[in-house]
DNA sequence: ATAATACCGGACAATATTGTCCATAATAAT
DNA sequence: ATTATTATGGACAATATTGTCCGGTATTAT
């Protein structure tokens, strides 16, 4: 479904998110840690969120990286996988023809494009800060 | 979502499906040019559905690959996808976690599942007869 | 000023996926 | 029997994805 870049990207947004929320700003080793991700390529990741404007980076010592207060709440899952994976996630045919629409529809267009536009739709209501609270009260984990 | 493998395969399937009904046979040839995909890679594909049971195949001429009028109408989508790409398109954590269940949910844990579940009852209940006879009237296509 | 910290970005490496080529075996038609 | 046709399976090649390494620069603390 998603790309590994993208499931690594999602569960730093959330880790950073609770960081910001917290007062702090997240390093990438911290990221990496709290996320068990391999560093070098989360950073990477994160790298290609700050060009995206979706968090903000700082040098030097108690840098890193942290998510504005300004753009806490407005922050979708689907603008970190749009920023990552592109919209190839939920656009396009599901069984890879270059065109494919009502008028002309592969076998499986119908069903698949309700189970695509769901998923963009949820993708779109739900908010990196929402899944922040949840990481926050316990209730859910970034890592094993 | 599916791979590229995957895509061509289901593409294959209700061509093959299709050709069956009315009686012959489909080349690795004729599919490839039915479906719009690369010869050899397509050839791959067939010779694991056939390993797999999914379809039939006889060599020499008039030889070719077949969907038996016995599992006509019982294969769904979900044995293709199963064949080929495994269950990792509808199964494990959405953002990558080893272990992720009810009772240590990642943070899109419920979201997503839902989702996952649609998509796989979509796949399971969907078989390639039905696709095959969209195909066949018209109203629906295998390539642009 | 200096040293330590942390991001930046380019090059490189490993792995998975996608795709090709070819020699071989089976089968049908002549 | 011979030939043409078609699947089989192994080796190989191209590309995309995942992941690492390192020199450089900005920034903070001392």
């Amino acid at each position: 479904m998603f790309s590994k870049a993208c499931e690594y990207g999602i569960r730093a947004m959330i880790y950073i998110s609770d960081q910001s929320t917290r007062g702090g700003r997240a390093s990438v080793r911290d990221v990496a840690r709290a996320i068990d991700s391999p560093e070098a390529f989360t950073a990477k990741i994160l790298q290609s969120l700050s060009n995206s404007d979706i968090i903000e980076s700082k040098k030097g010592p108690s840098g890193g990286y942290e998510v504005s207060e300004a753009q806490k709440g407005f922050i979708s899952l689907l603008h970190i996988v749009e920023a990552i994976d592109g919209d190839k996630t939920y656009h396009g045919c599901g069984l890879g023809l270059a065109a494919c629409d009502e008028d002309h529809p592969c076998p499986i267009h119908h069903k698949y494009k309700m189970i695509r536009d769901e998923l963009k739709s949820m993708l779109a209501t739900t908010t990196i800060d929402q899944l922040a609270k949840d990481l926050h009260v316990g209730s859910a984990f970034l890592k094993v």
